[in-house]
DNA sequence: GCCAACGTTGGC
DNA sequence: GCCAACGTTGGC
């Protein structure tokens, strides 16, 4: 199984709007690493972190898990969305998103400052200076390390 | 293919 | 709100 984590603004979409929906396709991104990742390498019962980001304190919330395999991203042909691209082709859209569901959330935040201060986690993608990367791989190691920190 | 300009991310 | 870092765009 792989894991990844999943950076989301909580006054945009946060663990407690997942909780309430359940399952959510996460739509927006824009980058193409991080499509690649959804593409190419989740499977569905992957699970994943949900990070909050740009927000008073960031961090590690909740686990999700993938419900769906990638599939286009709808909002890539919606003209009134944010997240609209106007040369993505219909036929082969440039796009795409899995489907994530609500796992749980963590009995406290794992904070972002928590998580720059270890020293055990390695090569860390979430940690590396510059990252602005909104999907990213987390290695079995990192994960359960991590999780040991609840 | 280079690279300057620009836009975005996200911590602080 | 600032700004460092980085990806993308487009002229050449």
């Amino acid at each position: 199984m792989n894991h990844w984590l999943f950076k989301s603004e909580p006054e945009e979409f946060s663990i407690d709007d997942l909780k309430r929906v359940r399952k959510e396709p996460w739509t927006g991104v824009r980058n193409y690493q991080a499509r690649n990742f959804m593409r190419d390498q989740m499977r569905v019962g992957d699970l994943g972190f949900f990070y909050h980001s740009n927000c008073p304190v960031p961090g590690i919330v909740g686990i999700l898990r993938i419900a769906t395999p990638a599939s286009a991203d709808r909002l890539q042909f919606v003209p009134d969305s944010d997240y609209f691209d106007p040369t993505s082709d219909p036929a082969n859209p440039r796009w795409a998103c899995v489907d994530v569901a609500f796992e749980r959330k963590l009995a406290r935040t794992i904070t972002l400052d928590e998580l720059k201060a270890r020293d055990d986690l390695g090569d860390f993608a979430l940690t590396r200076r510059g990252n602005r990367l909104s999907i990213l791989p987390v290695t079995t190691a990192q994960w359960s390390t991590i999780l040991n920190l609840e």
